[in-house]
Order: structure tokens, then C-alpha cells, then sequence
DNA sequence: GTCTATATACGGATAGAC
DNA sequence: GTCTATCCGTATATAGAC
């Protein structure tokens, strides 16, 4: 599995994703040209997750903000009401299209054995091509309104579920040796999440996404996988 | 191995612990009796770490601080002359109790394959005692100054090489599998890190930190230990 | 040793000109 | 659509009374 082809065959439309964005929040944004929005949102979406990934998002100023986007305070409050509002919108969205994209592939294999390899690679490669907002997004998520809370949880709750879905089928047709299926797909999680969480030292050792994804799928099967 | 057991044998003295640091600080610790000392640090920082944890340092106001320790703000000022500090002094004494601690529990192993399983065990206990400062430590590194930013990468990196050096003792020895050292190490600290930083749901499906310890060990040696 | 009161700066958000 | 200027709340930190 190579991460290029990955990346290739995902190839996450920017454009629509801020269309996207635009679309759901019509009520909130007072701008109404579509080029206009999606070229400022994108300016803007990017800036929070620089700035936010550096110093905190509760540290980072709406004076910082309208510095690394080029726009004024008062022309960024035409896209959010708020800054609880801004960190929805960019929630929703990401959270929305990262759960869409693994899902996908996963239904591409239909054996255990082959789902629970493709559920590994393609989490680690999704990971990679949306690093900054799921790093973003395990860092602030204890930050985030009730709401977002709640359904940042769920969400994290579902995806572990997903890889304990596929290891309990697998013990079922007997692929698999026998274990707390929840509790490996948590570890298999800790090993995946590490990736962003921690990128910068991969970065210095010269681990590469593809060899990542390798070790930690070794290390799985040579538990998991019965022989 | 037991949690309890190990609880008792390491058992951290609170007065020491912030006595320690009174030692070190008495330039900015305006206070001259220990014992006034001594117990208002520890209002201090089990508060520091209590709201820090629920809502992160930074948004941490003074003036909630100082409703939490029970303590006016004139005089949680006596104790540090700085929000900055204050975080100062936590880490730098946690850190270096909870580093002896690891390192004197994997001296008392000598074969590599007992070392690793000792390395894994206490860690993850040691990060149960004193877990809240081990996800304060995680979430707020990146807010730290400079020079203490760096000192968290660099005592992160020296204990990724002590189970580094573990598992290649172990292969040279012919006891484990060969394979890269410094990224299986990292994978096990990603195994560990996962019980502090997302806890809370080991406590709701009712794993406890040994049958924890116990899957990622048997996880581990799956891989790594050759039979 | 600890308190209350306050200096000073910076935060988010908005009004109204262009 | 975007800007500048400003309101107003809250932050850290300190001064000085007790």
C-alpha cells in the first residue's frame, strides 16, 4: 500500500470543501459571492490550524488571526459570529469528510484479514494528508463547547468501534486469535494516533508514513493474526 | 505484578515532594515557614493541575486559582512571581521524581527480557499515581517557554531510548526478534501515553490499568520475544 | 502571611465609514 | 466586502493595609 496512491486516489477537493462549509452556514456567513467565501475561507481555516497548532486555540488572537490571513477583525467577523463558531464550522466539516473517506475504503475489502490491514493503512494515511486538523483536533477537543464535546466523543467512540467490529468478526471466522476486541482496537488507536500526535519526532528520525504503517501492522498481526 | 504492590513500594511523600521544591525556590518564595509552605504548595498545585486538566492551563485565570486553593491572589503571588513559574516549578520537580522512579525499577531487572516487562509495567503504574500530571505534562508542553519546552522533548526522547537500548540488549542477546528498536520503542510509548491521555473511557468499559498493562505486554511480546 | 483594591494591558466583538 | 476605531470585560500582576 503507497501513501501516494492514497493521496491520489482521495484527492480531497478544497474547493468543495469550503463550498461545503458555505453551504451549511448561510445563515451565519454575511458574504454572499461564493468565490469570495471559499478563497477567504481557506485562508482563514488554514491560519487557525497554523496558529492554533503552534500556541493553543484559546491562545491564539483574533488580532493574530487577521495578521496571518490578511484580512481586518472586522472582515473575519463577516464569516463567524464567533470564535466558538469558527472552531464548529471547521469541526463539522473535517469530522464529516475524514468518517466518510475511511469508511469507504474499508467497505473495499470484505475479509477481515484484508479489512483490518486497510483500516490501519488508510487511518495512518488519512492522518498524514489532514495532519494539521487531527492534531488540531485531539489537542482542543477538551476545550470545545458541551456540544462539540459530546460529538467529538462519539466520534472517536464510533471509529474504535469500527476496528473492534472487524477484529470480532475476524475472531468469528476463526482468522483471528481470541482477545478483548475493544481493548486491542484502543491500542491499535494509541499506535495510530501517535502519527500526528507526535509527527515532528518521525520527522527527525526519518520514519516515513509507509514504514509507520508497516511496524505498527507487524506488530499487529504477529498478535492478532493465527497461523 | 501488582498495582498495589507497587503503589506501596514507590510511595511518593507529598511532604518531601513539595519540600523539595521550597529548597529549590526559596529566591521566589517569599514564605519563610515550611510548614505554611509546604501545605499551600499543595493547595497550589492540586488545584493547578485540577483546572488545568478540565479546561487547560492557559485558561486558567488567577483569580480562579485562587478561589479553588482558598488562598487571595496577593498571596498566591508569595509562592511564585509568574503564571510561567508556577508551571516551572511543578515540572521540573515531577519530572525528575517520576524519572528516578523508572529508571531505579528497571536496575532492579537485569535481563533484558525482565527489563522490558518491568519498563512496561511500571511506567504505566507510574503514570496511574501520578497521572495528572502526566496529561498535564502531554497537553500543555507545546505552552511552555523555550528552555522548558525543549527539557520535555529531551527527557521524552531519553526515555524512548531507554526501552530502545532495552529491546537492542535483547537482541543481541538473541532473545528478541530483530527489527528497528527506536520504532518499536516508539510505539510501545504510544501504548502507554494512550492510558493517561484518554482514561476516562478506560474507566467507563471498566478496564483497569493491569489488565492494560497486561494486553499491551502480551501484545508486545508476541511480536518481539522468540520462542 | 494574607487580604483588598487597583494599575495596566489585552482579549473578543461591533459600529459605521468607505 | 473590507477597513478603522472603539466599547467593554477580564487578564496578570502589584501596592499597601492589616
Amino acid at each position: 500500500m503507497k501513501y501516494e496512491d492514497f493521496k491520489k486516489q482521495v484527492a480531497i477537493s478544497k474547493h468543495d470543501f469550503y463550498r461545503d462549509i458555505f453551504a451549511e452556514n448561510r445563515k451565519s456567513i454575511r458574504i454572499k459571492k461564493e468565490k469570495t467565501v471559499v478563497k477567504n475561507l481557506e485562508r482563514i481555516f488554514r491560519a487557525v490550524l497554523k496558529i492554533s497548532n503552534q500556541k493553543g486555540f484559546q491562545a491564539m488572537s483574533m488580532r493574530e488571526l487577521a495578521q496571518e490571513t490578511g484580512l481586518s477583525m472586522g472582515a473575519l467577523y463577516a464569516y463567524f459570529s464567533s470564535k466558538d463558531e469558527l472552531v464548529e464550522m471547521l469541526q463539522k466539516q473535517s469530522q464529516a469528510v475524514a468518517s466518510k473517506i475511511w469508511k469507504d475504503q474499508i467497505t473495499l475489502a470484505d475479509d477481515p484479514r484484508e479489512q483490518l490491514k486497510v483500516a490501519v493503512y488508510s487511518h495512518l494515511f488519512l492522518s498524514e494528508v489532514m495532519r494539521p486538523w487531527y492534531y488540531f483536533s485531539f489537542m482542543e477537543a477538551k476545550n470545545l463547547s458541551e456540544k462539540e464535546r459530546k460529538r467529538a466523543l462519539e466520534v472517536e467512540g464510533a471509529s474504535e468501534q469500527v476496528l473492534a467490529d472487524i477484529i470480532e468478526r475476524g475472531q468469528a471466522a476463526g482468522f483471528f486469535t481470541e482477545g478483548d476486541a475493544r481493548l486491542i482496537a484502543s491500542l491499535i488507536k494509541a499506535m495510530m494516533q501517535d502519527w500526528y500526535l507526535r509527527r515532528s519526532k518521525y520527522v527527525k528520525t526519518r520514519v516515513s508514513i509507509e514504514k509507520y504503517a508497516d511496524q505498527v501492522y507487524r506488530l499487529l498481526s504477529s498478535y492478532l493474526i493465527r497461523t
